[in-house]
DNA sequence: ATCGTATTACGATGATTGTCAAACTACGAT
DNA sequence: ATCGTAGTTTGACAATCATCGTAATACGAT
């Protein structure tokens, strides 16, 4: 199981926890860090699979990669190497099992969030992502 | 504003966020804490207004003490005195506005994690707390 | 083989955190 | 006024964490 078939194999071995170990502890823990959220973020925003460097991210690259392996092991983002560069991508199905909700909710409440800077919280939010 | 009107004032003082001040960084990580999340898990589990002590928490007092802080600073729990004893009250309608469904997720993926124990994510869990 | 790019690995460092014990404060009851 | 209960504060400690720079690795292109 998990061959991987298909995926250009380049030697490098990426350790990722299977659906059922995702914890929820490791999950907050992960989205808890701005920069780790943010890259979360940026993934859902419509591109699905991006290179690390893709992300242009305020820290130095070897921070970037702690970030990135911090997200890959909890279980948030499956990662593969694609000649040298490492593509991420949600683990949107996974998490969506163990915990579902969670991972929208989240960044329902990043986007809520962030409107604040402008209009700072006066009025009863408009309910982003409503049902 | 906040006029605690009715409680019964004791002259001790709480900071507390006002809704609009919840933070999703702090509320990720205070909910990221094994500690906290039992504590959060077992005030949404029908009591709804409990004494710290009333937890029995694997920690020493002073450690309680931090991690209802971290709670109450992060705007998850409100908390005011009675008597000697500080009770402890969800803030579930203010994270409601800030972060809607977050908290309900959390407490879900903590329930679904919990079956764990027993039946190792053999089956496709099944799906607590449904709509 | 060599070079450039993308990323990892290896310390190192300063900040935060969870934990505790001991001393202290606030309140209710005696 | 005294005592017990409930919680706070302070200071300390070890562990974890986010961050960096530098050296090393893997891969594609030349």
């Amino acid at each position: 199981m998990a061959d991987t078939a298909g995926v250009k194999r380049t030697g490098r071995r990426l350790e990722h926890p299977q659906a059922g170990e995702i914890r929820v502890d490791a999950v907050l823990h992960a989205l808890a860090d701005p920069i780790r959220l943010r890259i979360v973020r940026e993934l859902s925003d419509g591109h699905d699979d991006m290179a690390c460097i893709a992300f242009a991210l305020p820290v130095s690259k070897s921070t970037s990669t702690h970030h990135f392996r911090v997200l890959r092991e909890a279980g948030i983002i499956r990662q593969y190497y694609e000649g040298t560069s490492r593509m991420s991508r949600l683990r949107t199905e996974d998490l969506e099992v163990r915990m579902p909700g969670l991972l929208g909710a989240v960044l329902n409440a990043a986007r809520i969030a962030e409107g604040d800077d402008t209009a700072a919280g006066t009025e009863p939010v408009p309910a982003v992502g409503g049902r």
